[in-house]
DNA sequence: TCCGAATAGTACGAGGGCTAACTATCTTGC
DNA sequence: GCAAGATAGTTAGCCCTCGTACTATTCGGA
């Protein structure tokens, strides 16, 4: 990394530290700070689909894991809740808004009456469809200023790093 | 990515997506899911590093921009809440919270009465650097499973993309 | 020079997440 | 069969963020 490469806010924030710790080695600090900033840029660039549906990120996620659950369209609250890495108060509270919104219906669980079964309705299928549509395009138009080539050395090195980390 | 190397997360969710949606071209969602899957499997591994000093992670952040800033170690709220892309409001609560834990102390502004000057205590730029040594270190070790030329593509990558969004 | 607009920081309430505690139900081992 | 423990979902309370409204101060143009 030269000086001239310097137009990033990751680069400047390194050049700083650079100056003010030079005893430090920062050689990874670049390259996961710019993830971090990357994860974050995207973030309201893909919710605007989400909002356009009358979706939160939340709820989306909620409908997607039910939709590519495949028929029936059901799972139990705790699936779901370990689906998307969340504690199951929040999913009470996600499935709440979702019920409201008429998108999905708890139904009893013939199998445990301690449980139930979230069911898309079929308005929820319809808008889960119709959001993963405009998602997918979304995505593809984030990073389509990548080569080809560069989006595969990408993908494989994220892949590497999950591996070893999650 | 042929069959057999569903191995991750992303990986099976994309499955699912094609066996249910086989209309829809997902090619950039692989990379994505795995970008923000992978930034969330990161942050508790860093934050631990904090806690180990006594911080959160917000509470680093500002640390870690008035010492960057270099001497006097002093920014106005603005300049921190500005820097750090976050509202003023929840700046104050942040500074609160560091006054209070005796890291920054807040000073008069001789230039302008409204604001105030933001200053590193001897305690807060001890707490920081420390903190920084084994950031850096800890940063270093969750990318070694990288191979070096990798690491580069990486960042060459995220840069691009970060580029033309940001 | 003086009044309107912009800006600095803060208080307050809403939103959404979490943990812990609680009730209801199921499962297990005797 | 039945008590003990595990598990399902919910409630309650906390935390941190944000947006909005507010006060104090500064800036800028007539």
């Amino acid at each position: 990394m030269s000086e001239q490469d310097e137009h990033d806010l990751t680069d400047v924030i390194l050049g700083q530290w650079r100056r003010e710790r030079p005893d430090l080695d920062l050689s990874a600090m670049g390259t996961l700070g710019r993830l971090w900033r990357l994860a974050e840029v995207l973030q309201p660039l893909v919710e605007e689909v989400f909002t356009r549906h009358g979706l939160r990120r939340g709820e989306f996620d909620v409908l997607a894991a039910l939709r590519r659950a495949g028929e029936p369209y059901t799972l139990i609250p705790s699936e779901l809740a370990d689906m998307l890495m969340m504690s199951r108060a929040g999913m009470t509270n996600r499935l709440d808004r979702l019920e409201e919104a008429g998108l999905v219906e708890r139904r009893l669980d013939p199998a445990d009456r301690r449980s139930f079964l979230v069911a898309l309705t079929p308005r929820g299928r319809e808008v889960i469809d119709a959001t993963m549509t405009d998602h997918a395009a979304n995505l593809r138009r984030l990073v389509s200023s990548l080569p080809p080539g560069e989006a595969g050395t990408l993908d494989r090195a994220l892949r590497t790093l999950l591996h070893t980390l999650g």
